[in-house]
DNA sequence: CCTTCGCTTCCGGTGAACGGAAGGAACCCT
DNA sequence: AGGGTTCCTTCCGTTCACCGGAAGCGAAGG
């Protein structure tokens, strides 16, 4: 294979395709490997790299895959594999590949950003999917990108990107938008200095736009996305609150776009988001979710019905 | 190939541990370190006992916890753990204690045995939740215990001890019967031989017995368990499979155990669970689950293996 | 005050990890 | 059949990253 195989980033991306973290490319005999590509020597750090070789678009990948994946030899990538497979953290199905194993899924479930949130909201996620039959989402921040953390859709909702363990920037999303406005003013600035990525015509990329859609986040407690990845699709979030009453998760429901010729009226969701995301935050012990005020009246918790 | 490719990976280093909560033996000072369980005493090995000092019941530790669990000194936990954080295997709450990282969590989600299965058989699970309200569960099997994959549990239906993400072993639970029903004989014949604890008095302990009850399960296409783990509880569970038309799940029903007074005839309960696991072996592209024969009335063809 | 406990840093010796190279098994395409 | 390709596995001498005891720190508590 000719020495052009991982140059540039995304030459594979397809249509919405989050910005997945920069692939590892070849060690690259250049020379000039320069700073940036800064590899861990450590065992640990070639362990990670190898784990790093899978992401949603790449489940099963040979051995050799692998290793070119995360930038090793193939014989140092052999032994490794060889012991992750050992543990459970790989498994090798009858085809040769290698797969995520069920022992890395297991420790994974004890993350109590993930699953410990997921576990109590459940019950109210279930009840607002019943009640609009459209896609329910809950993410948390990470960084600068949001982690989906729970998805329910349903097989005639609009089609969306995200995927349970999937990762999306922060701006485009309402989620994302509604965990940005309540991050730490650190981490707000430090994402309105970086370049804004369009998705679609209609996605924000003006930090002074996005700060004002931020603000009218804050003050009105839900935000609403249209078409700013897709634009066939509108979402919108509400902020989840945690028992010291910080922002820990928000959730979300996706509809058709109005503008694409979407039968609901968006402005009827939002009192049953907001309701489900207090529900939650009243499920995880937030102090402000326990009062009654602040919302206006439009039915409790449960969401019609 | 190899004399491991394919089929189970024989020696199996996981294998010993006792399926319950029993583990971890403490470094207990006496000098006396023995040949016990040795760890392998690769940089991995050691990752991976760090990462096992993590379970259901202690989902955040110190330092100190963490490398008294892992058999390590400190300042050799320090140095690891001090990785795994940086990559985000791990999370340091303000209080100091560590957690299970959401990074490491996104890498176990895209496990095709849990996550995988999870997504296609989500709405099917959803239906018949929806139709039971009651406790739905999904497990496969790993080795000689159930991990369950996805659980939905109304909160007034009765209370079950699993978790997802946890194990259990086979021989006392319907999903546990049905998937080692289906296992290949070399694991039937190594369950068999094992001590079977019990759980409660009516619990199946006899070789003897247990293996009449596979062949019923194998018959009758289902499994009821009635207060083997909990008195209180009943479960009825069903194969699930996948497209070489190999058993790769079970989906199960808990109801409150109609000897406790339960209200329910587990009876009525058969045809919902059985179709529903049918439906998720569709979703999964099973052949004998796309023709309309085969499970119609007890007695059916499938018998064998 | 001193003690205890847990976390962090330091540093010299050493054995585990490294990876090039060669061997082997499939699987093409002539 | 034969030569070519790709991928997996094993081997082994070199070296450097890992190891962990010990000491330093800070906080809690008596």
């Amino acid at each position: 294979m000719s020495p052009t195989t991982g140059a540039e980033p995304g030459p594979d991306a397809r249509a919405g395709r989050p910005p997945g973290r920069a692939r590892r490319g070849l060690p690259d005999g250049s020379g000039l490997s320069s700073s940036e590509g800064r590899r861990a020597p450590s065992v640990t750090g070639r362990v990670f790299s190898i784990l790093e070789a899978f992401d949603g678009d790449h489940r099963a990948l040979t051995l050799t895959e692998i290793a070119r994946g995360a930038g090793l030899p193939v014989s140092t990538a052999h032994r490794l594999v060889g012991e992750l497979t050992g543990w459970g953290a790989l498994e090798r199905g009858a085809d040769g590949a290698y797969r995520v194993g069920l022992r890395l899924w297991e420790v994974g479930s004890l993350a109590p950003r993930s699953v410990g949130l997921r576990e109590r909201a459940m019950p109210i996620l279930e009840d607002l999917y019943e009640a609009v039959r459209q896609n329910v989402q809950l993410a948390v921040r990470d960084g600068h990108e949001i982690v989906y953390v729970e998805r329910l859709a349903h097989p005639e909702a609009v089609r969306v990107f995200s995927r349970v363990g999937g990762r999306w920037p922060l701006h485009p999303t309402a989620v994302g938008q509604v965990l940005l406005a309540h991050a730490p003013p650190v981490v707000q600035e430090s994402v309105l200095t970086e370049r804004l990525v369009a998705y679609t015509p209609k996605t924000v990329t003006d930090p002074a736009a996005l700060r004002r859609v931020l603000a009218a986040v804050r003050r009105d407690g839900v935000a609403v996305c249209d078409g700013m990845i897709d634009l066939m699709a509108l979402s919108v979030a509400a902020p989840v609150r945690g028992e010291d009453d910080t922002v820990v998760a928000a959730l979300s429901v996706v509809v058709p776009s109005p503008s694409e010729g979407g039968g609901i009226e968006p402005r009827t969701l939002v009192p049953a988001v907001r309701a489900a995301a207090r529900g939650i935050s009243r499920a995880l012990g937030a102090p402000t979710a326990t009062r009654s005020d602040a919302v206006a009246r439009p039915g409790g918790p449960r969401a019609g019905s």
